[in-house]
DNA sequence: CATTCTTTTCAGTCAATACTGAAAATATTG
DNA sequence: CAATATTTTCAGTATTGACTGAAAAGAATG
């Protein structure tokens, strides 16, 4: 496929941003070009298009279908595999909300939760100490919560809801 | 200082899960720890404690103060910097929130209006690709205030309104 | 079932970033 | 202002993770 430099532009800083976001520049890439691109494109071409190995777009597309943000598709006579990102942001938004949230959120409460069963039987700990790690897990739950609440309330609607919001407190007084 | 089990259990997965949050393992040790320390510690301290170079830990202490989530504070008699992290997880939510934003979005935000600004005298690039980037740009300004928004709103206020919203647009209907 | 097309795997290389230790800079004390 | 304490900088090294190219595996075709 053929890119325009506003296309290249608009990859590339992807690419650069992806590594912020916790996934690595091709696969920043490749999902940039998918979410542009007017049709599916097979690897091949995204490789060419990139210019990056076969090989590392194959990897790329396998970690960029288990966030669940590309798709598989197929044309008649082709027979190689064709991929295409979701379209709409807010979806886009709302797989990637949950995939943090069982990558980032997910392994820490684990690990707080057995803290705070050791910590049952532990007399070296100062119980300050203890206190401190369960208000984080208490904190880290609520806040898994809200990663769900703001998947599922419909978007569009959560922003309004949330700029009442802040109208409402600002209304009854800063606290 | 003298860690025990449970609190080298947690520093360590905070550390590992640090990398995964875009910051590196000492950061985010040194975070924990600070975190977890019912004192203020300097950080020749820290750097025993968590066996690392103690020019690492000035380094990582400077990162710590840009995201402003720790502060200096000092005891009589003693020239040495003490470090204690905030201890309230709102305000450190926010904090974070609020440098995400500015290091995640804000210059997203800004290439993607130069690349509408380009977009205007192009003839090269199809108009359902820039309609693409339009988009994705007004889709990150509303998350943009999305984060503004969570972060002024008092926070349990918030969590509340987010669960009454769910409830509210799931009686109403699914839309 | 041999051939061709396509995707995946993987060992080795490369690049980016974290970390160390020593030296330099800065600050405090008498 | 010399001596000491403390922090910062930085060149070099180590570690981690990304990427390549070649080979293997898997699928479709005649």
């Amino acid at each position: 496929m053929k890119l325009t430099p506003i296309m290249q532009k608009y990859i590339l800083h992807w690419g650069e941003m992806g590594t912020r976001w916790g996934v690595n520049r091709t696969v920043a890439q490749i999902h940039a070009l998918l979410y542009l691109s007017p049709e599916p494109l097979h690897a091949e071409e995204i490789a060419e298009t990139l210019s990056v190995a076969r090989s590392n777009v194959s990897t790329s597309i396998k970690e960029l279908q288990s966030w669940g943000l590309i798709r598989v598709s197929h044309r008649m006579g082709d027979r190689r595999d064709h991929f295409e990102s979701l379209k709409n942001l807010w979806e886009m938004f709302s797989v990637i909300m949950e995939e943090r949230k069982r990558r980032e959120i997910d392994p820490t409460l684990t690990m707080l939760r057995a803290c705070e069963l050791e910590g049952s039987n532990d007399r070296e700990t100062p119980k300050e100490i203890k206190q401190r790690i369960s208000d984080v897990r208490e904190f880290m739950e609520t806040i898994s919560t809200y990663y769900d609440q703001m998947r599922q309330v419909p978007s569009p609607t959560l922003i309004k809801l949330i700029k009442l919001g802040s109208k409402v407190t600002a209304f009854l007084g800063k606290k």
